[in-house]
DNA sequence: GATGAATGAGAATTCATTCAT
DNA sequence: GATGAATGAATTCTCATTCAT
């Protein structure tokens, strides 16, 4: 099953195809020097189309990284079992994330990282959605605690580092390297989180 | 001290006015909005002179990063002590790394994330810059193993969560909050990566 | 009696419609910023429909403006009665105007002045209506000479200067206050031109 | 001596030079249908070049029109004598209007017609430089009547009739006709407009 | 060396017109 | 006949870069 096509298969939506088409130029190129004809080639439609669906190059960047993470989110909602241990969760997370990256090659830079700026609106609105993954680990590890599987530890700052881990491994080792075993990494990582450094 | 008077303090030398300059708005701004014009006024030089020092916009931009990491990582040199203990010396890196972007506000993003693409080389350049300073930490834990302070991890994961920590924290702690106590910040975490967060 | 309705009552016929809806919006926006699609939705009719009837934006700007310039003149056939003193069809003529104005707000200003060049064609029809209508004029003022009514004067001279007045008084006067009472001012208009300025 | 000289003559203004080559484009073609491009070529700059002087294409219009109008009146106040009678006054004005028309051919056309709409402050501007146009004009027939010179007409009125012909014949007489003895026709109007019509 | 006026390639956006349904 | 989604030519404006002073 290939995600990708999940994402923006509906040939009939035109405005799903200058999307797709979206996703893969400002990802490859980032904002600035992605043109519109560019977008509008690669989804197959004339320039003038990209105007009818959206209103500016901006907002298509916009509703882009929107449905994009809307996606994204909703990934997780669908493979999370938050009856199972913290520890398979967060294999569960970074297997996810990983094997979403794999199926949406470099989309995910444009989500999580404090971004070139585009404008005020759009930087905010990216730092909100940040925020919420944030808090959405933060309560993965707050349930860990309470449920005595982990060290009472300042939730916040797990959940920064969980997050860190993941964006430093999104760019470094998932997508660098094609057929790389990444189940074996997030071991290396957990046993690392979990088990911690010290002797 | 300042460390930006230190890092770009020599007012005969216009090209490290330039620089400096350059550093400023392209931090505040990206590459792309960023002006010629605007980094050549701030530097009080005209804007010709700019084109006297550097060949081009992506120049100045490659150079100013470069200078800065230079520095940066020279920074690190400095206050390092190879004979303390590992997570003594991760706290030295961790603050030091606190303390210099409190004093080179936001400058911090342009080094270490995978970046806005600029180009191809620059690009190139920053990856394998990114790679050196993993390999840097992954040496430091390499050396906490043989010296027994450390479990065998494979060090080069550990080096990526580190590195992944600090980049996170940067963005939303160091940086959002003025005048946070980021030394205890730092203990917090370095007691979750050393201890672990398992019961 | 509304001579709107008059002008483009007919609903069944789909490219009075267009007519009207054109008269309206080129009227308020010029030619230029006048958009096809803004005409055919004041038209209730989808903007491929304008193209059914007329072979293009230009087009459809010559017949709106050749149907209320028949409509005009025939307006004025209509209630100019030859046999009345000159001073009383002049009367006539300027009330009649006003009166056409009123209910026909700023269409005027489509008509009698040298206009925005929309190409040379249209251009140089305009000039045409414009001199067809100072013939008219001047055989007014023809026949007040012939029959003893008024002095031996350049009939051209005279027709410009009654066209001139009007077309000042469109704008300034009679569209600008609502409801002024333009048949006082036509008989002060009709006083300075009957009795002359001088003592 | 040439009026269309001294009205932009400075070839080392380039401020100016553009100016002069927009009056001519924008006369010639109208606001909307003239380029940018063809008015920088006209003035023998670069396309940029407009943009250093000018914010945009309606800033160039607006200080052409400006530019013009005070030229304009400046051209009035030099030339006439209000001590001279109202007769000899009016015909000091249609004659000088004339003559500027001669030499800033079909310019006249852009500063006393209610206008192609181009913006609400230009098309505000314009209405009110037409007022103090229209006062001015209503200034000189109230003098005439307080020296006995005329009789207690309507100044307004007057006025507008004034303003009427004088635009009336801009296009009609003074531009279409190259070599028309503008005086004969000054003299006509007069004539009429003292004398009256009337037996 | 230093400057900034001049430039024109390049980009976002608009909109008259077409044409498949 | 009627429609409006699709289109791309055309236009305004930007800005990195040049070069005469």
């Amino acid at each position: 099953m290939d995600e990708k096509k999940l994402l923006f298969n509906n040939k009939q939506d035109k405005r799903l195809q200058i999307l797709a088409a979206a996703a893969k130029i400002f990802t490859a190129k980032g904002f600035h020097p992605a043109k519109v004809e560019e977008i509008a080639t690669a989804a197959g439609v004339g320039k003038g189309t990209v105007y009818e669906y959206f209103s500016s190059k901006t907002e298509v960047f916009r509703e882009m990284l929107s449905y994009l993470l809307e996606f994204y989110k909703q990934y997780f909602e669908e493979r999370l079992d938050r009856s199972k241990s913290v520890r398979e969760q967060l294999f569960t997370i970074m297997s996810t994330h990983a094997h979403f990256l794999k199926n949406n090659k470099d989309l995910f830079s444009l989500i999580l990282e404090p971004h070139q700026p585009i404008d005020e609106e759009t930087q905010a609105w990216l730092v909100a959605e940040r925020r919420e993954i944030l808090d959405g680990l933060a309560q993965i590890i707050q349930t860990g605690i309470e449920r005595g599987e982990l060290k009472p530890v300042n939730t916040f700052v797990a959940a920064q580092i969980l997050l860190g881990t993941m964006i430093s491994f999104s760019g470094e080792v998932f997508l660098a390297k094609k057929d790389w075993d990444y189940q074996e990494i997030i071991n290396h990582i957990l046993e690392i989180l979990f088990q911690g450094l010290e002797c």
